[in-house]
DNA sequence: TATTTTTATGCAATCGTTTGCGGGAACGTT
DNA sequence: AACGTTCCCGCAAACGATTGCATAAAAATA
C-alpha cells in the first residue's frame, strides 16, 4: 500500500553524489555544475521526488501553510473570499488551513492559537462580531504575520482589506435620492461593527450631501442582521405614522426579510417603498422583485489578502506593516429601486 | 518578536533528566514513574512547552492533517458539510487544508496528489461531475486513506457517505402521489452523476410502486442542472400537450427556476403543477411560493465523514475498507405542493 | 613548474522528537 | 549468597533536508 518513497539520499545513491549537492542541485546553488543541475533535476522529475514538507519545514521553521480563520463559513460571500484564498495560495505553493469561529471570541483566539503552535506561516481573519476584546489578536500579530478581512477592527494595527463600504453605501443611498426618495430608512446593526459603522457613515454623508434630515427614528439598530429582523423590523417601520419610503438593510437577507413584510401588506415595491440591500447574495435575484443591492468581489479580497500576506511573510521583516486596501464593491440596481420597462 | 522557543531538550536540562525521559514522561509512557511524569508535565505547563509539530511529523510520518477535496466550496450545502468536517476534526486534534476542484477533473488529479505529496494522514473527496476516469483516485487511494462524501461513485471501493437518495427521492415522489399528482415530471442530469441517478431511481420505484406509468417525454436531463436550466425546461414541459401536473427537479435551484417560469405563464401552484426541489437550500425559504425540498444533514455527513476517516487513519490497517453509510434526508413539505391553510 | 585561484563536490553537524536497546538499582526468590 | 525480576531511566540512532566548512580537481597565474 505504500509507496516507496523517494529521497535525497537515494537520488544520490543513484547518481553517484552527495546528498548535499543534490540537494543544492535542486536548489539551483550557483556552486553546482550545469551539468549536474540538469541530471539531478531530470532525474528527480523522472522518479517523482517530493521534498518531505516536514523535513523541510522542521530544518527551516517555513512550513508554507496559511491559516485563515471566518466567523461562519457557510456565508456565501465568505465562501467567494475563501475561494479567491486557495486559488491564489495554490498558485504561489502555500496550503490553506480553515477554521471556523462560530462568531465565538474564545473559540476565535483558541484557533489563532492553535494556529502559530501548529506553524502556519502567516493568517488571514475575519473577525466574530463582539471581538472587542483585541488583546489575543494582537499578541498573534506579535508572533505572526496577520491580515484581517472583511470583518476587521481599526483597533489592530495590520494590513486590513475591505470592501469600501462607506462610498458603496453612499452610492446605494444617492441612487435611492435620485429616484426620488425622501425618506430612507436605515437597519444596521447595533453591535460594534466595522462594516456596519462603515455603511452607517456612507448613508449619513449622503443624507446631509443631498440636505435630507436624519431622523433617528427610522434608524434601526438590531442585535443579529437576519431576514427575521428584517421581517420584524419591516413591521416596526411599516406601523409608524411618518413612514419611510425607502429601506436600506445593511445586509440581504435583512432586505430579503423586509420585502416578504411589504409583500404580505400589499405595500408596492418600489413605488411606494424601495428596498436596497447589500452583499449580491443569491437570494438577492430569487426574491420578487429583485433585489437592488451591492456586489462585493470577494474572490478578489481573497486573493489580494493572500498577496499581501505572503508578502509579509516572504519579506521576513520584523516591522509591522499595517496598509488599508479598499476594494470596489459596485452597486447593482435591480427591480426593487428601479422598475425596468420590460 | 520571536518567543523563545521551549523544546525538550530545554526542559531535561532544567530537570536534570534525558529528553528520552522527557518524551516518555509527556506520552505517559509506563516506563516512567508517577512522580517524573508529575513533575515534567508540569514544568511543560507553566513553560508552555509545544511539540514542534514538524519535528513529530517528521519522526512519526504523522502530520494529523486532513485534506478535504471538493467541486465548489461556495455551495451552501457543502459550507454546512465543511462546517462539520472542520468541528469534528477540531475535537480530534486534527486540522483540515482544503481544496476546490472546481468541476475540474485535472485539477481535482493534481490536488489529490499534492495533498498525498503534502503529507495529510487522509483525503475526504466529494468528486468532480464527471469523473469518468477513476483511475487518479484509485490511484491515491492506494497512497492513503480516502473516503468519499455526497458526490461519490460506485467505481471507488472505499467507505462512501451520502444521503440516501433514493428514499429520499421516493418519499418527495409518493407526497406528489398522495397529493393527487399523476403525471410527474423530472429534471436530472444527464451526465454520469450518482446523486441523481439514485434520485432517479426512486422517481421510478415510486410511480412503479404506485402503478403509475413512466412517460420519457417527462423525464429531462439536462447538462448543467442550475436555475437557468429549470427555466428553460420548465418552458419546455409547458410547450407539451400533455403537460405535467408536477415538477421534480434534483436541485433546489432548478426548482427555483421551474418555479420563476410557472409564476411567468400565471401557472397556479400548487393546484396547476406542483413543484419540488432537493438540498433545502436557503432560496428554498425565499422563492414563492415557498419549495417543497429534502434536507440534507450536511453537518451530520462532515461529521461522519471525519469520524470514519480517523478510524481508518488511527487503525493503520493495511486493509482498504469501505462502508457505505447513508445518513437521512427528510422531505419537508412547503407551500409549492401543499397549500397550508394560513 | 610551482603556486594561487576558481569550480565543483563531499563531510558532517544540525533541526526536535521518538524509540530500540541496554543497564543500574532495588526488590524478591531460592 | 546467588540469581532472576521489575522498575526507571539514559544512550544513541534515526527521520530527510539544509548548510558551513573542508577539499579535491581543474584552471589560471606567476
Amino acid at each position: 500500500m505504500k509507496k516507496e518513497v523517494v529521497t535525497l539520499k537515494k537520488l544520490a545513491q543513484i547518481l553517484d553524489l552527495s546528498t548535499s549537492t543534490i540537494s543544492r542541485a535542486l536548489n539551483d546553488h550557483p556552486d553546482i555544475s550545469e551539468v549536474t543541475i540538469k541530471k539531478v533535476k531530470h532525474l528527480a522529475q523522472s522518479m517523482n521526488y517530493v521534498p518531505n514538507i516536514f523535513a523541510k519545514g522542521f530544518r527551516k521553521h517555513k512550513t508554507n501553510i496559511i491559516g485563515v480563520v471566518v466567523p461562519n463559513i457557510t456565508h456565501y460571500f465568505t465562501t467567494t473570499i475563501v475561494r479567491g484564498i486557495l486559488e491564489e495560495a495554490a498558485i504561489k505553493g502555500y496550503r490553506v488551513i480553515i477554521s471556523e469561529s462560530n462568531n465565538d471570541v474564545i473559540k476565535q483566539t483558541e484557533m489563532l492559537n492553535t494556529m502559530i503552535q501548529f506553524g502556519v506561516d502567516g493568517i488571514l481573519a475575519s473577525l466574530t462580531k463582539m471581538t472587542r476584546d483585541v488583546d489575543s489578536v494582537l499578541q498573534t500579530l506579535n508572533t505572526s504575520p496577520l491580515i484581517l478581512f472583511d470583518k476587521v477592527s481599526s483597533k489592530i494595527p495590520c494590513t486590513q482589506i475591505t470592501i469600501n463600504d462607506e462610498e458603496a453605501a453612499y452610492s446605494a443611498i444617492e441612487h435611492l435620492i435620485n429616484i426620488g426618495k425622501k425618506r430612507i430608512a436605515i437597519i444596521k446593526e447595533r453591535e460594534f461593527s466595522y462594516n456596519s459603522e462603515k455603511r452607517y457613515a456612507g448613508y449619513l454623508r449622503a443624507l446631509k450631501d443631498h440636505n435630507i434630515d436624519v431622523d433617528k427614528k427610522i434608524i434601526i439598530s438590531v442585535d443579529d442582521i437576519s431576514l427575521q429582523q428584517g421581517k420584524r423590523m419591516a413591521n416596526h417601520l411599516l406601523s409608524m405614522k411618518k413612514k419611510p419610503d425607502a429601506i436600506f438593510a445593511i445586509t440581504d437577507s435583512a432586505a430579503v426579510g423586509v420585502i416578504k413584510t411589504l409583500k404580505k401588506f400589499n405595500i408596492k415595491i418600489p413605488d411606494e417603498m424601495a428596498v436596497v440591500g447589500y452583499s449580491n447574495s443569491r437570494l438577492s435575484t430569487v426574491i420578487e422583485p429583485n433585489l437592488t443591492t451591492v456586489n462585493q468581489p470577494g474572490e478578489t479580497i481573497g486573493k489580494n489578502a493572500v498577496k499581501y500576506l505572503i508578502e509579509e511573510i516572504e519579506s521576513n521583516a520584523d516591522t509591522i506593516t499595517n496598509k488599508m486596501i479598499e476594494i470596489k464593491g459596485t452597486l447593482i440596481i435591480r427591480d426593487s429601486t428601479f422598475k425596468s420597462l420590460k
